[in-house]
DNA sequence: TAGATTGTTAATCGATTAACAATC
DNA sequence: TAGATTGTTAATCGATTAACAATC
């Protein structure tokens, strides 16, 4: 046991990937596009890092747990790493999502282009006024809660977005997880309780805003050492 | 060197608290002032843990870099800790901020409750359409972005929050820097750069559903081991 | 007192960095 | 060829977990 072997099992590696390794590889994936946007055909690992603050040798380390995508002498390209990462990710395909809660988050989410370009399709949205129920907002129909079920299974809805009140939230997730989708973004600054084989994001704007201050004080604090 | 001393300077703590200790102790916040409302006096980090998926270790060292805020045998008292927790982030005091971009997302933005409520005062807003500069969004002031230095200096404006479209957000960001901001949040899908000194916190709502796409994949892929 | 829970140390685990042979 | 850059290993660094004396 002094000395031991190599690992026996070399492609054990899928499950054990870091969870800051994905958000970097959203992070890569959003550089090279934007390098292609700009006719860039090729990018290294050094560069790619440096626009982001990573080190070269961390690029590297995150895409090779999922195979080999550079060229030696050369570093990658765009395209190609492009479409590698959208692979990993998920997102190479269409994702059909709901969105529950049409009031002014829920409204600027269904107007955020965002969405769309990068495959995912909202297909309805639901609440519970009687008043927005029935409009249309950029084109994606407002039904009532009720009707979640009925919708999901005949769209196949995957994802679902949750923009409604905090006291709200936990309730919309049951019913969500209810009407068989598989992941949830939750804006609701909450915490929701999810059975396991539900995924789940959160995202809480005021939190956000928190990091950003304890950020600017420590910031303050480095300054006038 | 093969028998290393004890740490000769034991208070040389505060820079160094990594960064997800900082989001966690959000979490913990947001957690306390829910147990608040619902007229819990205590916790222990046990119970803060498993609500929130974290083991009572982990909520006990984060707390510990910060120093003693707990009773052995008792646990926390929910008003203290959320005092401490509050003014570890900075949210003890106003922050007065400015948001560049009115579209859907901005509106939305200036519409949200949570911000006023935890202590964030919207003191303007700006943009470059002249339909929108001199209307008023949910109580708040929009004006043409060339009036951001000027206003910027009258109310002491710390933070910006940039809702533009992408191709935009660097240059807002520069002249955000130039009037004098300490933080920027950022929801422009985009890399900002910025100098030193000036703290930086980017959410991108389409990287947030790709995060969620991975996890159902992966989850998928767990339930038929 | 017995039971509960803290703060803190030491042990474990995981992630990042540095270095370099292999490649173009 | 010389220069650039990869993929990968080993070394370092940092963060999490487990354990427990101290405390209420």
């Amino acid at each position: 046991m002094e000395n031991p072997k190599e690992n026996p099992n070399p492609e054990s590696t899928a499950g054990g990937v870091p969870k800051a390794v994905i958000s970097r590889l959203s992070l890569y994936l959003r550089e090279l596009e934007h390098l292609e946007r700009t006719d860039k055909a090729t990018t290294s690992s050094s560069q790619l890092g440096s626009v982001l603050g990573f080190s070269d040798a961390q690029v590297r380390k995150d895409l090779a747990y999922f195979g080999q995508f550079g060229y030696p002498g050369i570093g990658y390209r765009c395209s190609e790493l492009i479409g590698a990462i959208r692979h990993i990710l998920g997102t190479d395909r269409t994702w059909t999502c709901c969105l529950v809660g049409v009031g002014n988050l829920g409204r600027a989410l269904l107007g955020y282009k965002g969405f769309h370009q990068r495959g995912f399709r909202v297909v309805a949205a639901f609440d519970v006024e009687h008043d927005k129920v029935g409009s249309s907002i950029e084109g994606v129909d407002v039904y009532h809660l009720d009707r979640l079920p009925e919708l999901a299974s005949e769209n196949t809805i995957t994802l679902g977005v949750i923009a409604v009140p905090a006291p709200a939230a936990q309730a919309v997730a049951d019913r969500l997880v209810e009407a068989g989708i598989e992941g949830i973004l939750n804006f609701a600054p909450t915490t929701i309780t999810l059975p396991d084989g539900v995924s789940h994001v959160g995202v809480d704007l005021a939190m956000e805003l928190e990091q950003l201050c304890f950020a600017v004080l420590n910031s303050r604090d480095k300054t006038n050492d």
